[in-house]
DNA sequence: CATCTGACATAAT
DNA sequence: GATTATGCCAGAT
């Protein structure tokens, strides 16, 4: 993975507000040369305990990714204020432009 | 070097 | 909506 790359996918990530949620595809949009894929790639590199919102991003069906933190990652939005609906999927108020 | 895999997206069905 | 198929790209094997 590129360094500037990363470091634009975590800049983005950092200006993320709370309470608002952005998809994989929309930061790859804003970066150069990125792809969801690789989006998702810098956010799994990334240790633990960093202070990055790394939960603010789901996938582009606005539900949370498939991984082992989902639980942990859905605690945290409600926690912020993030509405989940029946299906699981976050209305699209709470997404980040 | 050839394959497989996955914190994904998109289009077709 | 849910599934399936494809494209994508970096790591791991």
């Amino acid at each position: 993975m590129k360094p500037a790359l990363r470091e634009q996918i975590l800049t983005i990530l950092a200006e993320i507000p709370a309470g608002r949620v952005t998809t994989y595809g929309r930061i790859a949009a804003m970066t150069e040369g990125g792809t969801p894929r690789l989006v998702a790639r810098a956010l799994r590199d990334l240790p633990a305990g960093h202070d990055l919102p790394w939960f603010r991003v789901i996938t582009a069906s606005r539900r949370l990714a498939d991984h082992g933190g989902a639980d942990e990652q859905r605690q945290r939005l409600v926690a912020e204020g993030v509405i989940f609906d029946a299906l699981g999927r976050v209305p699209a108020e709470h997404l980040w432009p």
